[in-house]
DNA sequence: ACATTAAGTGATT
DNA sequence: AATCACTTAATGT
């Protein structure tokens, strides 16, 4: 075994050594490479195709839905420990992607190539399980995400954000301004500042200049 | 000191 | 909840 494939082997044993079976693990070491990104870049955009599948070691990405140019909106995150299936089914079909993925928090991942993933489908319980479990994973976020649209007020929608933002990169203090906020639940920025403003005073959360606390969840 | 960017606010729809 | 128009505050050069 040379370092490269020794490094991977020690970076998967936090979260798929477990769930994957030792032949799995072994054929993603020996195909898989690791890459890592910083916030703000793109790993999939609209309409590009799909070479490889992520499984994430740490980090955190947004996904995001946008229409024509414009008005965008942050469906979920994706954490340590996660996969898109969505992903993955644009490989197999060599479809284009109907989501953005951009980069969170710091992040790094192993990337799969396609042509692998096929077959270990057939060849792999663990692996035909963690390609469902995240498939329905994501349709449930989804439709937390349709739900929210739905049915929440802005207010909700705010505390659920940031909810989600403080669990997946893990910790409270956000970086993210006003504006980045209004970008990703498709608001304008004067709305998130009262409603910052608001749950400051109820104690939620603690706002200043680039930067919110989250103090409840 | 000045320019730029982020945040706060009242009024209107 | 959105938009406008404007103010104030924080930060970079």
């Amino acid at each position: 075994m040379n370092a490269q494939e020794a490094l991977l082997r020690d970076k998967l044993s936090d979260y798929y050594t477990d769930i994957f079976e030792a032949n799995l693990i072994d054929e993603i070491v020996r195909v898989g490479f690791l890459d890592k990104f910083k916030p703000g870049e793109i790993l999939v955009d609209i309409g590009e195709n799909m070479t490889h599948i992520p499984l994430l070691l740490n980090g955190s990405i947004k996904i995001i839905r946008q229409e024509k140019e414009g008005d965008e909106l942050v469906l979920y995150f994706l954490e340590k420990g996660d996969t898109c299936a969505i992903s993955f089914i644009n490989c197999i079909n060599r479809k284009e992607s109907i989501f953005r993925a951009v980069v969170d928090s710091d992040t790094e991942a192993i990337f799969l190539p396609v042509e692998h993933i096929d077959d270990w489908l057939a060849k792999y319980k663990s692996w035909r399980y963690f390609i469902i479990d995240s498939y329905h994973f994501r349709l449930i976020e989804m439709v937390e995400s349709i739900d929210g649209l739905a049915f929440m007020n802005m207010n909700q929608r705010l505390m659920k954000y940031l909810g989600d933002k403080a669990k997946v990169q893990n910790k409270q203090d956000l970086e993210i301004t006003h504006q980045e906020i209004a970008d990703d639940l498709n608001t304008s920025r004067v709305v998130v500042t009262r409603l910052l403003k608001q749950l400051h005073n109820d104690g939620k959360v603690y706002s200043t200049r680039n930067r919110v606390r989250v103090n409840e969840i």
